[in-house]
DNA sequence: TGTAAGTTATG
DNA sequence: ATAACTTAC
């Protein structure tokens, strides 16, 4: 094959959530190419219904990005950054560099398999190839499906069906040992290097103030951090993994969720790693396994609901709460909510470690967006954007999902009546006050809290609750149809 | 992956 | 008196 005919033009790699280069199919299919490799990350703030990072999880970009250059560059190509509408942008970079092909790993939202899909058909009708794979799902929505062909929307038959599967998910790849660069080098003059824009120009980072101390503070951001964490996770507390995860004050959750968000690590990874672990294991380990599994598979099951429904961040799953009367979101409860001062110690503790770390324990965020939708009567929407905003590991579907869970609008969701009550929590998760102190300050006197008084009666404002959501339970329960197949 | 109020068991 | 268990919300 010359080098001058077309299809000996060099490889696109456009990267998304998926910052990695351990198994990481897109990579390797065009490294395993043998042209050039641009390899391209694009931030896009302007292409239709693309929502836009919040300031959490664009600090962690920015760490990931810079980590995921200078690793590529030691494997031989440039890690090129380019802003604007992707498809105006792939469609320069085609130009530019007189690429033949073009390779993605796939994404599950509308809007972006929209926008995949028209830049596919754009490079096809310019004579590249386009390659897309299946890289950070283990199981990609169309592939599932109950008995009677519609979309799982309880989580314990959709998990029962995975598992059941005849083929096991793949291997793991091998990160690629080199990747040649653009342009390339050896057959004639150094030609000029793509332009790129300098991270720092993205201003990804927060100035004025700087919030990002006490997330610099607690998180190793990138894909070898990313491999540490699993690794100290399975060896050192996934034997504990099924009750101590409900512990907040301990570290004992895998934290694994922001290196997922961006796909510093793959599930596929994930799933090898804990298979090791339970091989030899006991039979306390494959409950603990099991169990820590169940959680990558809510994280499937909510990318599931996301294909099957695109709005899942925006409209309520279960339609009777359309008429839900809300109480007005701008009001001093949802500030004091946000900032972390209700008066309810283990809310106010939750929210703090968002503020400060950027995460927020499994455990408190139940009990933290139980509060803002079940006493303070506020539409989860608001909270979900909260958290969107604020956590380094908002992901669209999860985010969503796990918030209309909560509220009981969601699929396989809470009860209605299902309201938590964060002192009960408190007592029976962190009876010593570990987590409180940590984030509240030597607050407690020898028994009784010496804290501010709540700003809702929990009682009253638990009965009331009740009330609005026994009216939508009276109603016949009302499921938006599936979307997902028809937004190609 | 809930809570609260009730009933029953136990000392 | 209190733990253990059941049940409705």
């Amino acid at each position: 094959m010359s080098l001058h005919s077309p299809a000996a033009g060099p490889s696109i790699v456009w990267l998304r959530d998926d910052l990695r280069v351990a198994d990481n199919p897109a990579l390797t299919a065009a490294t395993q190419r043998g042209l050039p490799v641009v390899v391209v990350y694009i931030r896009d703030e302007v292409s239709q219904g693309i929502r836009p990072l919040g300031g959490a999880a664009n600090w962690w970009l920015h760490h990931s990005l810079g980590r995921l250059s200078a690793r590529l560059t030691r494997l031989g190509t440039p890690l090129v950054l380019r802003q604007g509408g992707a498809h105006e942008v792939i469609r320069d970079l085609i130009r530019e560099t007189g690429a033949t092909a073009i390779f993605w790993n796939r994404r599950y939202g509308g809007p972006e398999r929209a926008l995949d899909a028209a830049i596919k058909d754009y490079a096809k009708a310019s004579g590249l190839e386009a390659h897309s794979f299946q890289a950070n799902l283990l199981v990609e929505p169309w592939t599932i499906a109950t008995g009677a062909g519609n979309p799982y929307t309880v989580f314990t038959p959709f998990w029962k069906a995975f598992l059941a599967r005849p083929e096991p998910p793949r291997s793991p790849l091998p990160a690629p040992k080199a990747i040649p660069g653009f342009p390339a080098g050896a057959s004639g003059a150094p030609g000029q290097a793509l332009p790129s824009d300098d991270l720092d120009s993205w201003k990804l980072l927060p100035k004025h103030p700087d919030w990002s101390a006490g997330l610099a503070a607690r998180w190793q951001v990138g894909e070898q951090a990313a491999h540490e964490q699993l690794e100290s996770f399975v060896t050192e507390r996934l034997s504990r993994y099924a009750d101590g995860r409900d512990v907040p004050a301990d570290f004992a959750t895998s934290e694994l969720s922001p290196h997922l968000r961006f796909g510093e690590i793959s599930p596929f990874q994930i799933l090898e790693r804990v298979d090791a672990a339970r091989r030899n294991g006991s039979a306390e380990t494959l409950r603990n396994a099991a169990k820590f599994l169940a959680e990558v598979g809510w994280r499937e099951f909510s990318y599931n609901l996301l294909f099957h429904w695109p709005a899942l961040a925006t409209a309520n799953f279960d339609r009777r709460f359309d008429g839900f009367p809300w109480a007005p979101s701008s009001t001093p409860a949802l500030t004091a909510w946000q900032e972390g001062r209700t008066g309810v110690p283990l809310v106010d503790a939750g929210m703090r470690e968002l503020w400060q770390t950027g995460y927020m324990h499994n455990r408190v965020r139940m009990v933290a967006a139980s509060f803002l939708i079940k006493n303070l009567l506020i539409d989860w929407r608001v909270g979900e954007e909260w958290f969107w905003d604020t956590l380094v590991d908002a992901d669209p579907a999860n985010n969503a999902a796990s918030w209309q869970w909560v509220a009981g609008c969601g699929a396989d969701a809470a009860p209605y009546f299902r309201v938590f009550n964060p002192v009960l929590q408190a007592e029976k998760f962190d009876p010593k006050r570990v987590y409180l102190r940590r984030y509240l300050g030597d607050f407690d006197g020898a028994d009784a809290l010496d804290y501010p008084a709540p700003i809702v009666d929990l009682a009253n404002a638990r009965t009331s609750a009740l009330e609005a959501f026994a009216h939508v339970s009276s109603l016949p329960r009302d499921i938006a149809p599936p979307t997902g197949f028809d937004a190609l």
